[in-house]
DNA sequence: TTCCTAATCAACCGATTAGTTGAGTAGGTG
DNA sequence: CACCTACTCAACTAATCGGTTGATTAGGAA
């Protein structure tokens, strides 16, 4: 099924695993021999996990003879922190300006308790 | 199933109509019938996912009278942009490493082939 | 050639997911 | 009160997911 690339990045990021997996492969490439050792599932399953990282465009593999090194991609990480940042700073902006706005209000409430007396709350 | 809150933000947006949630979210507070109105699925469907996006710990819901706003929490989000930086930066920097020994290699060999010194460090 | 290693493919299984419809609940309004 | 609105809950379904085992492919070594 094609699903666009940035569903596809998180969906394979929500398992624990393949997170587990991105973080070795931060450290340096590895084969999916090597990747699949700290875990008790079947190199099998590891592969399945690898296949979802590749198509989602986390990684690449090469040929090495039998090996199939994989290697870890940085930029599609841009695509996932773009959408995070816009999304959180809109959300931020907007609860700092709404502060500013209760602020704002504090303000004029204070003022008319100054000048004039019989402020509504 | 109780699962790591990182596991569960990323299984969240990974569905477009709920980063479409989130995008809206971000705007401003919108009830479940306002965010269920741009769709063509049932308002139940768009529980769900409100759902799902609570369970995260993306958004909160407030009671007004029958309504129930939802408003978008910020903060999860740097959960994710730590996890992500972590290890982009990681494949970065090794990545930037990579190209500063293939350029002292490249220097040394023509270094060596004008004169004839090391060029490590 | 035969054998070993590294990895993928194929078929299956149980659990989860995204959707449905129908019923129930909480809180106004006539 | 009855009735409408705004949801959530419950049960079901088809599709997908993470895992399994067994067979197969690709390449190197004896």
């Amino acid at each position: 099924m094609e699903q666009d690339q940035l569903s596809q990045v998180f969906a394979a990021l929500a398992d624990p695993t393949r997170r587990d997996i991105v973080a070795r492969l931060a450290v340096g490439d590895a084969t999916v021999s090597e990747l699949a050792e700290p875990y008790e599932v079947s190199l099998q399953a590891v592969s399945k996990h690898i296949r979802v990282l590749t198509e989602a465009g986390l990684l690449t593999q090469r040929r090495e003879a039998q090996r199939r090194p994989c290697h870890l991609e940085a930029e599609v990480f841009d695509l996932m922190t773009k959408w995070i940042e816009r999304y959180r700073r809109q959300a931020q902006e907007r609860y700092e300006r709404l502060d500013a706005v209760l602020a704002e209000l504090q303000d004029a409430e204070n003022e008319s308790h100054r000048t004039n007396q019989g402020a509504a709350s």
